[in-house]
DNA sequence: ATCACTTCTTGACCTACATCAATGCACAAT
DNA sequence: ATTGTGCATTGATGTAGGTCAAGAAGTGAT
C-alpha cells in the first residue's frame, strides 16, 4: 500500500470529481456527506449508478485505458478520501467487493423483474436513510423512471394505505 | 485453500446445480460447456441473469446465511468444478471481481439508458459466441424482453441493413 | 418584496414493449 | 409417416411508463 497516494477533500455540493470520459481511475471514500455515480445517455438523460453515503466506497470500475462511463460528484458538501489508484491495490478487501456484487445482482434481478413501484418500495425498504437526503428526481433517476413518473406512483401507493 | 472441497461434476443439458431459496453457497467454475443464473420473478417468469461459457465463474453472490436468489442451470452439457465456499475463499482472485462488477456495471447502465434494440445490438458485440449457442427466447430473458419482442426487433433490424 | 431557480405535481397524449392467441417449422420419438 | 414438443414468427390489442407542457410551491439571492 506504501504507493498509493492518499489524500483528503472537501467537495461542495454539486461538484464534479469525475467526468465520463476520463482515464484517470480515483477511488472515492466517503467520509461524510453524499456522493452519485451517473451515467449520462445519448439524449442527455442522467441515470444514476450509486449512491455512496458515508462509508461507502464509490468509483467507476474502468479497467486501464479505457475511458470511465460514469460521473460522479456531491449530493451533500461531503469529506472524501482519494485514493489514486484502482480497487487491485485498495485497501478494500474481497469482502467488500463482495458485498458490492451482492447489491449490484439485486439491482440487475430488480430492473429486469420488478415494476416501477416495486423498485421504489424496495428502495425505500433498503435505504430509508438516502430517500430523505436526496431530491425525487434523483431517486427516479436511480429506479430508472422519470420524476413525473415517481410522482405518480407515489400518489398511487398512499392512496392504497 | 485446504479446507476447500473441490470437485468436478458434469452435468447434463438442463439440469439444475442450484435453486433459489438454498442455502448452500456453491461455486461454480465451467470447464466446458454453458451454464445460466437466473431468477424467477412473482409471475412466474424467468430472468436470466448471466451466462457462464467455459473459464467463467457463476454463482449465486448470496451471502451466509441469506437464501439464494438464482437459480443455475446447465445450457448444454457441461463439465464444472465445484467449490463448496463463497468467494471469500475462492481462488478467484480481486481482478476477476472487478470484472465482474465491470460487467454488472455495464449492465446495469444498459438496463437503464438503453432502448431493447440497443441492448440487443450491445449483446451481440459483446457476446457473439453466446448467440450462436442459445435459444433466442433466452438471448430475450437476458435483454430483459418477450421472445416476441425480440423476434420484431431482429427483423426491424435485418429490414434496415 | 421580488425575481430567479428548482422541485414536485398534474393533465393530455404517445410509444415501446407486453400479452394473448394463432400459425408455421424443425426435430425427435414411435 | 405421424404425432408431439419446443421455438420462432406474426397479428391484434393492452398498458406501464415516457414526453411535453403548464402550474404550484418552496428556497435563495438581491
Amino acid at each position: 500500500n506504501r504507493n498509493i497516494k492518499l489524500k483528503t477533500i472537501n467537495a461542495t455540493k454539486g461538484q464534479i470529481l469525475q467526468r465520463s470520459g476520463e482515464l484517470n481511475t480515483k477511488v472515492f471514500t466517503v467520509e461524510s456527506g453524499l456522493l452519485r455515480s451517473y451515467s449520462i445517455d445519448n439524449k442527455g438523460k442522467e441515470h444514476i449508478y450509486m449512491f455512496a453515503p458515508e462509508n461507502w466506497i464509490i468509483a467507476d470500475n474502468c479497467e486501464g485505458d479505457i475511458p470511465c462511463d460514469l460521473y460522479i460528484d456531491a449530493i451533500e458538501d461531503s469529506t472524501i478520501t482519494v485514493t489514486e489508484k484502482d480497487f487491485t491495490k485498495l485497501t478494500s478487501d474481497r469482502k467488500s467487493l463482495i458485498k458490492r456484487i451482492n447489491v449490484l445482482q439485486k439491482r440487475v434481478i430488480m430492473l429486469m423483474s420488478s415494476s416501477a413501484v416495486e423498485r421504489y418500495q424496495h428502495f425505500v425498504e433498503t435505504y430509508p436513510d438516502i430517500i430523505q437526503r436526496v431530491p425525487q428526481r434523483m431517486i427516479a433517476s436511480y429506479l430508472g423512471i422519470t420524476p413525473e413518473a415517481l410522482s405518480r406512483l407515489r400518489k398511487e401507493i398512499s392512496k392504497n394505505k
